[in-house]
DNA sequence: AACTCTAGTGGCACTGCGTGCCGTTAGCAA
DNA sequence: TTGCTAACGGCACGCAGTGCCACTAGAGTT
């Protein structure tokens, strides 16, 4: 098999972190243009490997599956996000922060636009891979959705959970929103505006419940309210405040 | 092989639409109870439908892959909303609808507890099972973001598809945190009660557009108020709040 | 220069999923 | 009885994914 058909000078891979990125880079950008040419069920490991210059087995070391072949270093982007979370200032607005570590994962599919593209005719056609990006997603959300929950607890909010839960939602929604757009386009527009636009729609739908600037715990209370409740229920809600408050 | 080692009385399954609907449950729970006793790894489809009383080629015409086998037939949901959707009132609050819509989901699982609570262990330890199921999240998210579309659109809504992606995301985010909920206490609880709680606070987060711009601007009040203040105060606060607010 | 140590690679064999194909069986109608 | 249809079981095949092991290329160590 694969007597004098390759193309490719053998790179042989460093056994530099830099070698396995260029190598798994060459397998990803091998396994997307075998995938558009001849279809993803029709392409075999096999194919992808050898068009990268490396044995099968290989393949195996730098994706867990077939279909991880054609998606970037989600763990990287993982981490770098949890790094700004950690480094996040906690007067800031959380769900401000949110929109920032989400903003990464759109800066890694703009790095790449090509890739990033042909990747997404992909998925929009086979249905496992789909599947597998939306499992990536909702990694991110798990992510996003931790960190607001930190933040919530830490102001007594009762809700902390939930609210996390669905504020990630909203924001992963936002940041895919305007991903998908990009990507429809080509990879073309200015993908950071459309998604400064983006974010303001949730972070006005979720005002700062106490977020802004609270560390003197225990001293002031920050209520947010509809102002169509009535006066009673704003009155407990008061209350329930301040027992918070004064619980900690 | 399956010499006499057989204790299930051979159901047979009827040609009838309900003995293909009884012999996929039976199907569902032989891989429960399998997946729950010996691993998801290590139970063979052979041993599923073995469990079953069927052939294997028999269970992949109830269930495209292993993964499959735990879950429930979103197909017949996904229509329930869809028909649901089809026949709401066109006046009543989109965001109401969605998860009026969604709430058929939630239904789904509670009719089943037993299965929905194992099932759940499950997906909580296999990554791929657990993949399956945010697949299928993103089925319903899907359907609850078309139907929001194209609300949003008929009021002539610019960020019509952004928000209803956001909306449907975070109405599915509320569902899903009442389900986890109830599916942790081990299908105790009141979940339809939690469920009210948390699409309240998705309802409220995105009030019916009047205007398509700012509708949160007057609608809530951010009091911040030293928790040493007596309360009457706080209400003279609060009600001063208000007029500024309505000022607007 | 020979030697070891380590890390990455390729090949081989094996399990098991998923599918196409076909013969068989059960019901239904005339 | 004779078709006709629909579902099932069995068989074989391709290929994904994994464990195992031998091989090779540096990077020291002496």
């Amino acid at each position: 098999m694969l007597e004098e058909s390759q193309p490719a000078p053998r790179p042989r891979a460093g056994r530099t972190m830099a070698g396995r990125r260029r190598l798994r880079h060459a397998l990803t950008v091998a396994a997307i243009d075998l995938f558009l040419k001849q279809g993803y069920d029709a392409t075999t490991v096999d194919e992808i490997a050898s068009a990268a210059g490396v044995g099968r087995r290989t393949f195996f070391r730098y994706f867990r599956s077939k279909e991880d072949a054609i998606f970037p270093n989600h763990e990287e982007v993982l981490q770098d996000i949890e790094r700004l979370f950690a480094g996040a200032d906690e007067t800031r607005n959380p769900v401000e922060v949110a929109c920032a570590g989400v903003s990464l994962v759109l800066d890694f599919y703009l790095a790449d636009p090509d890739v990033s593209v042909k990747r997404y005719a992909l998925t929009r056609t086979v249905r496992s891979l789909r599947d597998k990006e939306v499992a990536s997603v909702d990694q991110y959300q798990r992510v996003l959705a931790g960190y607001l929950r930190g933040r919530f607890e830490r102001v007594g909010d009762p809700l902390a959970d939930l609210r996390g839960s669905v504020i990630a939602a909203a924001v992963a929604a936002a940041h895919n929103h305007v991903l998908r757009r990009w990507l429809r386009s080509g990879g073309a527009g200015d993908a950071h505006a459309d998604a400064e636009q983006a974010f303001r729609l949730v972070v006005e739908a979720f005002p700062p419940a106490g977020g802004t600037a609270r560390q003197d715990a225990g001293e002031t209370v920050v209520a947010v309210l509809r102002s169509s409740a009535a006066l009673p229920d704003v009155v407990n809600e008061i209350n329930a405040a301040l027992r918070r408050a004064e619980a900690e």
